[in-house]
DNA sequence: ATTCGACTCGACACGGTGTTGACTGCGGTC
DNA sequence: GACCGCAGTCAACACCGTGTCGAGTCGAAT
């Protein structure tokens, strides 16, 4: 057993001596020559030996760093999450002042961080059917934002801005789901897909129809509420 | 060369004697074990030795009947999609008798229609990250139902049962994306989902919504608009 | 009876994955 | 300064799935 030192892929470096560090140069120079190949070929037609060979190692030594290829994506995958996480940082506290633009804001954030890195997320939608890593990581993610949504639908209800109508949830993960999709397909070029300059608005428009029946919603001044 | 006989995987049989035909049998125990063994485990756990032991010949001569594993799958999905089509059959051109009924319809069709044959589609699904045809195959159903959908939506527009808003087309896409993903995450069971028996409902919001603005559009009565 | 084409499979070549076991060189330790 | 331990390295191997080739069987048509 090679006792890889990121067992998992997921978990921070660990247990290397603290002088020596080709080990890191070598694992940064991995995931770099992931990135960089996923700029050329899909996920599936790239092996490890292009990954090994990339980051001027042999094929064995790459599984000292990492025990799959799947792992590799992961990890790419694992930074782009975090970004995801963050860029909804703030967005949902401030919706009442201005609804409208606070929703766009969170739909061309996430539109923004994911095309920042299509390639890893293009590759990761694309194993995720084969690879229950990443569909566990991805839809971690997804239900988070799905939560956020929720909650974000619920305070707009309980302040009189938004019509009751679908449970909050089943609402947040439909609209969701949408753009994730058509995200997706903007990006990927398979079958039907909206302009990508205007992806934003259109999922805005049924964003707001959903949650408030209208793409106008009340705005509360920042003033507060009397 | 082999001459397998259906080039491709999709097209119709193929000059095969009109007397013999334990070549037939033999390709439809083939996407019979397929068929059956994707209700027990993913497509990237099926080998080609397992599809051609289940249908009792060797693993060369299955090359004889299918070019590739992923042509057994196009075959399956070729079924399941012209039942798909099928389905759209009769509901646009009553719409406008019963907006919400006809709309709801709909979208039950097609939920019922992936929902009888689930497992290959979820196969489907998983592999069209990395199968150039499958993705081909069902970006092209795709397309039929948006433009569709597209059709309907202008025509509501045209006798002002709904308002004019986001393109048609670029509507009908973000609609049907959201429930094909909707729709995969409900019976793949990854991420969060809505509940199977309420999925047709809260699709149907969204839609009305984002079509009408309401969710009970004008009826016109069935005697014509004088 | 011969020929043709549908149909079959044993055996092979190939490419990718993951593992093993032996090796190197440096940093600490007594 | 002999030694130990461990990060780091790789040639060689075992394994598995794919796709191909060439030799073959058998029934129907001529």
């Amino acid at each position: 057993m090679t006792t890889a030192r990121t067992p998992t892929g997921t978990a921070p470096t660990r247990g290397r001596r603290a002088g020596r560090s080709t080990g890191d140069e070598r694992e940064t120079a991995i995931l770099a020559t992931a990135e960089r190949l996923l700029t050329q070929r899909p996920f599936a037609d790239i092996s490890i030996d292009d990954l090994a060979r990339g980051a001027g190692i042999s094929r064995p030594t790459f599984y000292f760093y990492f025990p799959s290829k799947n792992a590799v994506l992961l990890t790419l995958l694992d930074r782009v999450t975090e970004e995801a996480d963050a860029a909804a940082g703030g967005v949902f506290e401030r919706l009442a002042e201005d609804p409208r633009a606070h929703w766009r804001e969170l739909i061309a954030r996430f539109h923004a961080t994911f095309g920042g890195h299509r390639d890893v997320v293009l590759a990761c939608a694309q194993v995720r059917g084969t690879n229950a890593e990443v569909r566990r990581l991805w839809a971690e993610v997804l239900e988070r934002w799905v939560r956020a949504v929720q909650a974000a639908i619920e305070a707009e209800r309980a302040r009189g801005a938004a019509p009751d109508g679908l449970p909050a949830r089943d609402l947040a993960i439909a609209l969701n789901s949408m753009n994730e999709r058509v995200w997706y397909a903007t990006f990927a070029g398979d079958g039907p897909a909206v302009a990508e300059r205007d992806v934003v608005d259109v999922l805005l428009d049924v964003w707001l129809t959903a949650i408030y029946r209208t793409t106008t919603p009340p705005v509360t001044p920042p003033g507060g509420t009397p």
